[in-house]
DNA sequence: TACGAACGCGGACCCGGTCTGATTTCGTAC
DNA sequence: GTACGAAATCAGACCGGGTCCGCGTTCGTA
């Protein structure tokens, strides 16, 4: 039968709880300043329950961020096609659509999702670590690019386009966070992605 | 008259015999396998005395990595020259002579170099950290540039030219760590700079 | 209804990093 | 050469993130 289950419908209720709580005490006071048991606390669970759910504090604003599987589009697209038209198609249909990656996240309204752009822009540590996040990525991307190129050029590809792919990104959280409305900060994001794919065909001396 | 200072010369012994505790541990058992405390202990001095040397356990084993001023050539360049010309023109010097930023750190020969290579590239964790690093030097970068692009234009040529940047000097580590001699992987160096810069200038697209 | 598995618990523990206040060691002025 | 101030070092307490462990509790199921 297993419509539910209540023992899943109780973890997910508490995973809610504790990143509900997580983000209530950022945006009050900043990442930094907010102490992993104290959001346990808050949340009425254990420390180490907490870390059944989230492997990190980080984790807690930044889950999901960079979880995009570039290796996995460029290895499946069409023959003829080349990587770069592949991830161009996918971001552009993702710029596209609403916010996708949150939904299997978001407790509250939209505007957690500002929150917690806020609370990862104002926090230097939190961004640059955003940043590492796409490390194992570009490794991934640069093995798939790798099977056509040669490696120093596929790595090189692959630090550009991820590199880019995570700019992109951080300038659309900045319009949100600035208080940008969603529509338009949707509609810039195109813009942004048509610019960023230019410059990596083309390169950058063109203009 | 102040010809060395027996202070300051039994500073920089410390500071050595510090380096090259950790780095022989390092060596031995892995970055994740000694503790901190591990390594004051063998370079017989106290963790806070370790600390006032070394900001951070990693700073041990990655200092100075990233610490070229991206920005300062770029806004230093002759009038007329290109930022991608300038940083091209300095990062083909570099290439040209031998590993200039270890000379104020390396207690030991050359090869300590090698050995610091392979623990970064042995542990993740490191390597995605030195990643981290060029975080700033993105900003720095972007914000120069930004002077005569637009600023989505300006952050994503910063973030291709610091993510392409960083892969040359990953391939070299990786060539160093692998046993290849310091002059061949010194060679393959200036091709992957020049290699690096064409993609940059000309585009992925174009080949 | 009873039992095993999953879940959650508090609390001890580890590690990186900071802080404190006392103690030593050097440079220098007399 | 002695005495004093500054710099370096020290041991150890402390903090926060994260792991581990042994014990209870709660759910699913037979």
């Amino acid at each position: 039968m297993r419509v539910a289950g209540l023992r899943e419908r109780k973890k997910e209720q508490t995973r809610r709880r504790i990143a509900a709580a997580a983000l209530d005490l950022f945006r009050d006071r900043g990442y930094d300043n907010v102490t992993v048991s104290e959001i346990a606390e808050a949340a009425e669970v254990a420390k180490a329950t907490l870390f059944t759910y989230y492997p990190t504090k980080e984790s807690l604003v930044l889950g999901g961020v960079g979880d995009d599987d570039l290796a996995g589009i460029v290895a499946a697209r069409p023959p003829g096609q080349s990587p770069l038209a592949a991830l161009r198609a996918h971001f552009t249909d993702l710029a596209a659509n609403p916010v996708a990656p949150d939904d299997s996240d978001a407790p509250e309204g939209s505007d957690a999702l500002m929150v917690r752009m806020r609370v990862i822009l104002d926090s230097p540590a939190l961004s640059a670590s955003a940043n590492g996040l796409r490390y194992r990525q570009r490794r991934e991307l640069a093995d798939v690019l790798a099977r056509e190129h040669a490696p120093t050029e596929a790595a090189l590809m692959a630090a550009q386009i991820t590199a880019s792919l995570l700019t992109v990104q951080e300038t659309f959280f900045q319009r949100l966070a600035t208080g940008t409305t969603m529509a338009s900060a949707a509609r810039a994001l195109s813009a942004d992605v048509d610019l960023a794919f230019d410059l990596l065909e083309h390169g950058l001396a063109r203009d």
